[in-house]
DNA sequence: TTTGATAATGATAATCATTACCAAAAAGGT
DNA sequence: ACCTTTTTGGTAATGATTATCATTATCAAA
């Protein structure tokens, strides 16, 4: 697990390298999964029982504030994380949410006409209100192919 | 307040007609801000102090389940409600939101372009996905004017 | 290597928006 | 006015996230 190439940033921003932030980190590496702060203690906890629910916490916070990963609300009242664009090849996407079963879908397919209205879009919007926009949520909701069944 | 066009809609579906709904339900057609439980709560404690704050709760939950308002996660802890489009000449728009002060704009100028996008967006989504959208939720984050310049 | 200043951790308690409960009050048909 | 059913409002409970703070780990310097 010794892969230098983060810890470097990690450094250089004046932070120390502990085995919570080694371990959290990997968790996230390795799932295509959205992950609660919860369900990552889960995780964690398998192999380090040791580390508390308090240091996730704490770490996904500063993992979100160093760009490594990404936080979300799909609505079911708790905060979930993904590994941000560009590590491990993750390409900006957004998420079709199915209501029922809370089932959570990435699609980046359609990223080119979006891309296009989304620029044509906030470039309008930042001309009309004066507003410096630096961040979008966009997100779709409905039944998944299994609950439309039910 | 004598209105009967949604009064009739309430009783429709089995609904009693009471104060609290009565006022809530004012309250909310009377602003265009994007109020929490409790601004709508001191609010309304202004004119009808003996109205608690889970009413405000329940009777927004059934506000949104019939359709007269919407519900809206703007990222700070807190539900927050508007008005539901047709009602009050309200249009279907999106939001933009300021990361440091708060402030929130609605906007429904881009509703064209987006529109077709959208269309075009959820269609493929269906078909690629067998998803059946129903909603969706964009939100541009940014800084508002007064906000750049600190 | 040991040391020491400082950052990070983890157990626990505190927050705070939202819900659950339940006895009392209000609504509306008779 | 009466009766049945809803609705209400005070209070306690919930559950995710944060704040506290004594203890431990990190890492640059000696
Ligand atoms: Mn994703
Ligand atoms: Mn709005
Ligand atoms: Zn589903
Ligand atoms: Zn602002």
């Amino acid at each position: 697990m010794g892969e230098r190439w983060w810890h470097r940033k990690f450094r250089g921003c004046g932070y120390r390298l502990t085995v919570p932030r080694e371990v959290i980190f990997t968790v996230l590496s390795k799932t295509s999964k959205h992950l609660s702060a919860e369900e990552i203690y889960i995780e964690v906890h398998k192999t380090y029982p040791a580390i508390g629910l308090t240091t996730i916490y704490r770490t996904l916070e500063l993992l979100v504030e160093m760009g490594f990963i990404l936080k979300f609300d799909f609505g079911d009242k708790r905060a979930r994380y993904e590994l941000a664009e560009g590590l491990q090849g993750k390409q900006h996407h957004h998420h079709l949410l199915c209501t029922d079963c809370g089932k959570i879908i990435d699609y980046t397919d359609f990223a080119k006409e979006e891309k296009e209205l989304l620029g044509q879009t906030e470039k309008g919007l930042s001309e009309k209100f004066n507003f410096k926009i630096t961040n979008h949520l966009i997100q779709f909701y409905g039944l998944c192919s299994k609950c439309q069944k039910k």
